[in-house]
DNA sequence: TCCTAAGCGAGACGGTACGTCTTGTCTTCCA
DNA sequence: TGGAAGACAAGACGTACCGTCTCGCTTAGGA
């Protein structure tokens, strides 16, 4: 038995996971039929459908490797990790972005889709909020922390409440979620804005 | 001349607009075709592309409306409004996402493309952070937040820094992202967490 | 109600009924494609579809047509019909068979593909015979043999005739054909037929 | 050298042949593929192509063989073979139809393809008419019929009854099959061949 | 009796055609 | 004039076969 993988195949399905993601980034994940990939391996067409049933599940493989990876990585939570300044498990996710940023680029910047409509919205609460923190800080302000990260923070912050709140059916109201998320954002603003504003 | 805008037009756009997002929340934006839309708003499929080019344009004004009122609503940035707990404008993006909860849900938690693949890493980060903060955080610990809130928020602004840092170039190393978040983190952990956490 | 035909159906049909025709005496039934038809054509392969639902149907409906005018022409088959030596029946097959000398072409010589047509054929001649014969033949006529191999047989060799008629381009008319005909069947009729019959 | 060719080889190819010809029996030339042949011999696929070049040769490999045997067995046709009511040879034809009854319901009643099958049996018969009548035919004979229509009605005819044989169930000896043939041919045979010929 | 080449199974691969689906354009007609 | 109906071109989809190929296993027959 256990018979040998048929090193083309391996072969093939690196070929084929690289030829997308590097269609994706050219053209967006829409754009890319599967002929476009088979080309880009120098494979038949046929032979993507030999190993997958279309190119989301080409595109969902490459995911779940990559999501894998991640899991390891993290691996059982340690009881105390998280407000531990220096241990090693807070810099997992940035790392693990960095290593696999091509996907990670065509996932979270995706132009296509109501991905790029997410991508939008957020972009525009970032970009307003970055307009009312430049006003709020006091150009003097200790530079600790650039002002369009410290943006970008907050705004991903508020998506995500949203998201979870449109999600679950948490019976909230607006006025308790702008509550819960101003109360979650002040301490990261008093610190980093001028501390001299008024409570 | 200037013709009336004849009353007929106008209903016809909206019967289109409505018919999309419909499909959109039964079958996913990417499963609905222009068919579709005109079958279920009872009109002809010529007639959709009389008043837009393709899906995507009417996606797309549709979420102009929204985008529109949603800027007109914060209108210029008071220069105090951030920081200043019941300035009215804190409310705005939360009671938005409410009126128009369709389109968000449409958008942000989209099942299908690639925003599904963003909304499962975010779920994946929010549901490990939970686990953390469980740990971390004494039962007895302060319920002035729920744990889930907390752990979304955090897991919101981990993907926007990282979506920041891959689209920018911006010149940082992964431990300096890793570390910006958290000090970013930190103030509101503390505020939330039990205090009596080290460092 | 009642549709105009679009005139311009109508000459999508003739285009691709010609174009199978062209394109089968050029390269044989079976070696033609869909794609074939529709470059001949100048039309789009789905086009094709819209009318048919492959190339087979639009064979017979070809055939049918041809079919059609056949049974048309020979009409009720009057009773004296067959051994008249003069009737104008007689012609009808031959004529037949020249006027769509290359539909008969694709299927009599055909070096691929659809023999059923011409077992069709066949058995639409050898029953037409035997109703004919039937009427001719005294029922109280000698049983020497069976009326349907005696139909069976005139009418194999009547196909044959035509077969070798038009394969080969022997300088004959239809009219010349039909009288070769009644002069190979007729020592044959008037053997197996009531005798009293006229010459 | 020279090995010898292996016992398995033979078994392989009558596998092959005895698969084909059940397949087409059981759906139609067209419809059998190479796959349900390998299947049916309980062999793999690409044995089949260790012997043959596609399924067409296949078929042509055993019909070859059946038709060397029908050669074989009329032999040089005998000078006067033709009208001698008792001569053997008139059995020839429908005892080989009948032991080869599979194959030639395979093409002569197929509902699918192999259309030159059926014409190349009758060209062959009707060429092996045609050398026995120009030996039976005194060259002075009476030209009132050309020689090679009268031996394409024959050949017609002759597979025809052999077509209508098969096909019905009908409760013939080959013999009987042969003395009608004889019986109606006759009559013709006597009108445009040498009246002088025995009975 | 071994051993060696043939026969064979398995399955990856490139290729071609299939029949289906959707898109966007256009034309004709109706209300 | 807005809309309905539907023909059409274009092109991607996923499926089905084809014929080729490489890789090992098995086995018959010659040494």
């Amino acid at each position: 038995m256990a018979r040998r993988p048929d090193r083309r195949k391996l072969r093939t399905l690196r070929l084929l996971r690289d030829a997308l993601i590097a269609q994706i980034l050219e053209k967006g994940y829409d754009a890319v039929t599967v002929q476009d990939i088979t080309d880009h391996a120098n494979l038949g067409r046929a032979t993507f459908y030999l190993h997958f049933d279309n190119k989301e599940e080409l595109l969902m493989s490459s995911l779940r490797e990559m999501f894998d990876d991640l899991k390891e990585r993290f691996g059982v939570p340690p009881p105390d990790s998280f407000l531990a300044g220096d241990h090693p498990s807070r810099l997992v996710p940035f790392q693990h972005a960095f290593e696999y940023r091509d996907l990670y680029r065509v996932t979270l910047l995706s132009q296509q889709g109501t991905a790029a409509i997410v991508n939008g919205i957020r972009e525009y609460l970032a970009s307003n909020m970055g307009e009312r923190l430049q006003a709020a800080v006091p150009a003097s302000a200790n530079g600790k922390m650039p002002l369009d990260v410290l943006a970008n923070y907050l705004a991903g912050g508020m998506i995500a409440l949203i998201s979870w709140w449109l999600k679950s059916s948490a019976p909230y109201t607006a006025e308790e979620m702008a509550d819960m998320f101003r109360q979650l954002a002040l301490p990261t603003l008093l610190t980093f804005a001028d501390s001299t504003q008024p409570r």
